[in-house]
DNA sequence: ATAAATTTTCAATAATTACTGAAAGTTTAA
DNA sequence: TTAAACTTTCAGTAATTATTGAAAATTTAT
């Protein structure tokens, strides 16, 4: 396999983890493609590289600065726009795993607390509960765990795995 | 909010949220109506009460029993198929997560693997290697740390929890 | 101010994914 | 065996989601 084939597996197998989690193809795979850029790009060399619209790529970039994981680069004499993604792993781990927390998690936690507390007595109603209050419980407590683990900043996986399994 | 509109959130609540993981929304409302019922229910009370097609509940059926969170009951005297899903909350997220990591982090893994042990010298390459690298360590230890979790069968998010930041 | 360079927006369209329903297949009881 | 009860399959269709491309908006240089 040589640079170019590799390259290309690495965008295209990151864009369809990408849409299997939610997160659309255009959107992972510019930010793989930054994430081995070794300079930042404009928006043209995106185009370019990944043969996709202008329109497209200016709103995946735009979401993916929305997430924080890619930001504006001011290149010294140009005019254009460059962009650039966070190179660090562990951080770049954090911040997706913050955001999905945010977008995600929370709101479902919003919704089991409200069912889990409604009053009826019949046996179904009480399955109901006993049944959303244990996924609510179970929930807050990986959400906790993810935002402990996201704001200890450094190595974090590494540290935890240590740390749990020694 | 009574009985029936506290059901129907939770159930709606839990398909698109399935959705936005990948999972498609009538998989995950059958689940949760599963999770929710007093009794086990035939493919025609799922169908009636979540207003599906016949063809739709069979292909879902099947799906969450090839995950393995679903599974056929026989009741004594009916000809029809009845099924349950796995109640303990603990126990769904175990065999979830251990689904999640062999179908879609296992092969990313390998994907990661051969692409950063190209060899090629050029800046580029040697960027898409040390990012790639950095990547596959990054998933390998995520991996491993879902995998140790799950097999500790039980309580496993709470005990981490405690571990971890006591 | 003007106009060239660049980015954003969004209606139209394409691509993907999910769902239906009826025919084919299977199981069970008599 | 037969036929009724039930389940699965899958071609066709519907619904959803992603993408394009060109017009509008914005920014910058002169």
């Amino acid at each position: 396999m040589d640079y170019k084939e590799a390259k290309d597996k690495f965008i295209n197998t990151w864009g369809s983890l990408g849409s299997l989690w939610g997160i659309n193809k255009a959107m992972a795979q510019i930010q793989a493609l930054l994430f081995i850029s070794t300079k930042p790009l404009s928006m043209e060399d995106i185009m370019a590289e990944l043969k996709i619209s202008r329109g497209n790529t200016s709103m995946n970039l735009r979401q993916l600065m929305d997430w924080g994981i890619v930001t504006k680069e001011l290149v010294a004499g140009e005019r254009k726009e460059y962009f650039i993604t966070e190179k660090d792993v562990q951080e770049l781990a954090r911040v997706i795993a913050k955001e999905r927390s945010r977008r995600e998690i929370k709101p479902v936690i919003k919704v089991l607390k409200d069912v889990s507390s409604i009053e009826d007595n019949s046996p179904e109603a009480k399955e109901l509960i006993k049944q959303t209050k244990a996924l609510h419980e179970l929930t807050e407590t990986a959400d906790e765990m993810i935002n402990k683990l996201v704001n200890h900043k450094q190595n974090w996986i590494t540290k935890s795995l240590v740390k749990l399994f020694t």
